[in-house]
DNA sequence: GCGGCGCTCCGCCGCGAGAATGATATCACA
DNA sequence: TGTGATATCATTCTCGCGGCGGAGCGCCGC
């Protein structure tokens, strides 16, 4: 049984040694909460939840083997009550519905103050979903904008990456008038007037990754 | 006078709070080396360097008010001598050429270790410029590239602003075959075939900014 | 059952983009 | 002085792109 005092036990997952102090430092700052391990990647973090079975986890967007929005629902395949937030430099709108999709309780920006941490620390572990005010608004704006399709991700990721019309049309098996046509509602729905927009729009809004899109990264 | 056992005195710069705890943490792990000053923005880390005069100044490449570059560009001209690190986690060939060709002495990614990080610090107080292995890669192959000239930077920056052929030509006050003109080298230069590759390549490489072409961020 | 949505395919049509080629002026540098 | 790089403007041509309208099929939910 957890008494009242005992401190907050976290996880860490960042592959940045130096942010991962960091948050050590201001995590152990107070004594409320302390960091019980550490990890750079996915499968590290699932390694030392099984064994550590943290309170709450602080988890990158970015690393290495996966994304962190898989590595959230992998955590939470493994545990369902599992409490993640995650933390990164990424404000697009899109990152952060994903990651609260995949069941992550909070979303804070590296620009966060150590008081801010411990608070959505604290707030988390109460059972609350803090969101600060700045996310909070991008999350809005997302929710405010029509999803986009199966096809018309497929078309967005093949445009980044160059591909032609009649590319695409032969990459999927379709004909490149049906590549019109959901060319043709993802502009709509992107709010622009060709590919090469389109392709910008997205990479700003973190429907796709220039990291995942490209050959290496 | 300075002494053999006198600790390298350090600014650091960082708009991450989280992070610059994390440099602090992992440069005083080791007695040789003290941080004397810290800062958020460009402004705060000139103000801190005149009042400081530290040995060595670590600093980020995006900072809120200019962009790193401009940083060290502003340092040195007011003190030529000053020994600047760029840390980063943009690890884009021209990103690292052009933080060296402002001056920096060496060019850090956020994934180092503690003793990566000391000993490049150490590295450039005895005046050498340490460059790690994956780094010196990419400016490698930023050297072998051709390089932009301005007016092809003109169009790539506009390109990746969704404006057309005409709408550029109208910017500048040129002609509309001018602009071709331009954009056929530019795809060569880059390796493309046509205008949306080139964005996305431009963007990889770090030739331009997604931050500095859109409205916000 | 029926409407809505997503996916598919079809036509027509205008325009912008890019390829090919050539010419001229300027400037830096050897 | 000549050579190369840069920037400028021009002509012609082809083709991919995107706009516009229509239409059939399958799935899901009300």
């Amino acid at each position: 049984m957890m008494t009242m005092t005992a401190p907050i036990r976290i996880l860490v997952v960042d592959d940045h040694p130096g942010f991962r102090a960091g948050l050590v430092a201001m995590v152990e700052s107070s004594g409320e909460m302390k960091v019980v391990a550490e990890g750079g990647d996915c499968a590290q973090a699932i390694e030392a939840y099984k064994r550590h079975r943290p309170d709450i986890t602080l988890m990158d967007l970015r690393l290495p083997d996966m994304s962190g929005v898989e590595g959230v629902m992998a955590l939470r395949a493994h545990d369902p009550q599992c409490q993640v937030i995650v933390i990164t430099t990424y404000d697009a709108d899109e990152d952060i519905y994903r990651a609260l999709q995949a069941g992550a309780k909070s979303y804070l920006l590296k620009e966060m103050t150590a008081e801010e941490l411990r608070s959505a620390i604290l707030a988390v572990a109460r059972g609350e979903t803090p969101l600060p005010a700045q996310v909070a608004q991008r999350l809005a704006s997302r929710m405010s904008r029509p999803a986009l399709t199966r096809r018309e991700l497929d078309m967005v990721r093949l445009i980044v990456r160059g591909f032609s019309n009649k590319e695409i049309a032969s990459e999927f098996g379709i004909t490149e008038d049906t590549v019109k046509g959901h060319l043709k509602h993802l502009f709509v729905k992107l709010g622009v007037k060709d590919r090469t927009q389109a392709a910008i729009v997205a990479l700003q809004q973190g429907i796709i990754h220039l990291w995942s899109a490209s050959t290496d990264r």
